[in-house]
DNA sequence: TTGTATGCGTTATCAC
DNA sequence: GTGATAACGCATACAA
């Protein structure tokens, strides 16, 4: 039993394959009888058009390629629920890649979604190569970043600021009256917001008189662990920090279950602020101090974005900063 | 400037599509030097056949649907990275869909799947309804699901035993000497594991002799504030439990976090075991006493099996039980 | 308003 | 070995 296709419908109808198209897309250049007899037909076949022949004569697939670094990193999780829902509104599906932060398959990935035909990609790479760059200038359908600027291209970017928030995390624990502030921010050559973060750091070190101190500064790979690992450094100084600033949330519970497996406590000994405001934060004991991403927000932004491009709109802008937000909840504390 | 096709391809080399698409499919009914032409104007151009095309004739699109309630729970997100993995090794690409928990959109959803005629899907539903069961009747590809038996149909369904598992738990607290074990199960509407968990724990009860209490026995939604709500009752009671089995571990987590509110202590006052061992039961403070669902390993067997599927492998067994394991960690304790 | 014919980019079936 | 040519399922320009 062959799958029921428009010629089907057609003969069944006693039309042609012309008049049946023409009541599935709802032209309205077809008769009141006509119509009604195909959709009699078509509901009673079940007949659901292939969007695969659809696609090859429209080039168009309403499908979205997504690619990521590791979607059970919460944060990549929610930023794809953001994406999902506005793409289910608009009638588009997601193909998701999973490059499990490595380059070659990123950009490997990039092609197949290319030959997918996929209307438009939204990705948060794991940085951006001359081969990401070679691939986008190629591809000539709308591409949205998230986190992520590519420099020289005009492709828009949701982000926060990321430079202000680690300003304001660091500023919060210095008006605690923290003086040594030690900062796990991302590693040197990653690409990604977490350089901005340190930046900001050190301005807001700066701005208030905080000496900076490079033993304070440890890097991370975004995971508990390298925060456990890193905070363990940190205690082991001749004089340990009082207060932490993580540039995620999942690195400021590593550190936070290090300062409790040492006998200390957070925050009467070691203020910990985190990034992100992933679910995780305000379940943790204690709960996160930490700087909100609207996370979900800017999944559903940067789909609101390739969709108007898809629609051909004009993009005004290259970068759509979205507000963050400094949560302050148990895990900092002033400092007698 | 117009997508390359294999016409081009065809022209530039000087020979037919046919030949193109033979060395295209390494056919070995192509000489050596019509094979060099064909390769070299390939790399030259960076032509990549198109994949819509090619699912038109050959019913085939390497793509496999997941439908699942809700991306951003570390469960599915763990279990979706498992099938990606998989199905990347296969050369499949995951078409993902989000039902956000309503029934109806999950239907739709497998509508959606069908049109895309993607190769094969799995799925986790929040349940089954007629409606699911009209779908898989009328649906001639393969399906996989996971935690979830449908019921009459032979659908292969990758799960843990949850009574088994369901029963260790409660074992585990009875042999600390607890005789007050609450339970925050699923809503009985539910369709989910969680149901034989509660008849695990049932089973445990009443072969230790410990006598069952319906004041002990609460339902959650899966979220932490549940487990949170929950716990709230259950200290109210004029006497507590001094253990709680949650079925799934961030209703432990709110469960601990109600606890610690309210001036008591885990796993000194109660002892809370929960069930996935995601990847916050280990980094919970306390960390967490759990059972360890292989939830990555369900995933990549779930997406194993559509492949064999599809390839007309036969599958004798419809049930793939995959081991679970109590994991024994800081949130459970002896009672004096 | 409707039907015919053509094309979308491949693969597959033929002859040659 | 190779090249026409007919599918695949649909949309659409053109005729009628």
């Amino acid at each position: 039993m062959k799958k029921t296709t428009i010629k089907d419908i057609a003969k069944l109808a006693g039309v042609s394959k012309a008049t049946v198209s023409r009541v599935l897309n709802g032209s309205k250049y077809v008769s009141p009888e006509a119509y009604n007899r195909v959709m009699k037909v078509i509901e009673k076949t079940g007949y659901k058009p292939s969007s695969i022949a659809r696609s090859l004569v429209n080039k168009k697939t309403k499908v979205i390629g997504v690619l990521i670094t590791d979607i059970s990193n919460p944060f990549y999780s929610e930023l794809v629920k953001g994406i999902v829902e506005v793409a289910n509104v608009y009638d588009y599906n997601i193909l998701l890649c999973n490059s499990f932060n490595e380059f070659k398959k990123e950009v490997e990935f990039l092609e197949i979604l290319s030959n997918k035909e996929v209307d438009g990609i939204i990705f948060m790479t794991k940085g951006v190569t001359d081969e990401h760059r070679n691939f986008l200038r190629s591809f000539k359908k709308p591409v949205v970043t998230v986190n992520r600027k590519v420099k020289e291209f005009k492709i828009p970017n949701v982000d926060i600021d990321n430079f202000k928030a680690g300003y304001d995390a660091t500023e919060h624990l210095i008006k605690l009256n923290h003086k040594r502030i030690a900062i796990i921010r991302a590693a040197e050559t990653d690409e990604t917001a977490g350089v901005e973060r340190f930046e900001g750091y050190k301005k807001a070190l700066d701005d208030y008189k905080v000496p900076f101190d490079n033993r304070l500064v440890m890097e991370g790979d975004f995971k508990a662990k390298s925060g456990y690992k890193a905070m363990e450094k940190f205690l082991r100084l001749e004089n340990p920090p009082t207060a932490v600033f993580c540039v995620n949330d999942e690195m400021a519970c590593g550190v936070i279950k290090c300062v409790v497996e040492n006998g200390l406590n957070v925050p009467e000994d070691v203020s910990v602020v985190g990034f992100d405001d992933i679910p995780l934060a305000s379940l943790f004991i204690p709960s996160l101090t930490t700087i909100k991403q609207p996370i979900y927000d800017m999944g559903a932004v940067a789909m609101r974005l390739v969709y108007k491009l898809i629609k051909g709109e004009k993009i005004d802008k290259e970068d759509y900063i979205l507000p963050h937000k400094l949560v302050i909840r148990q895990s900092t504390k002033k400092r007698n």
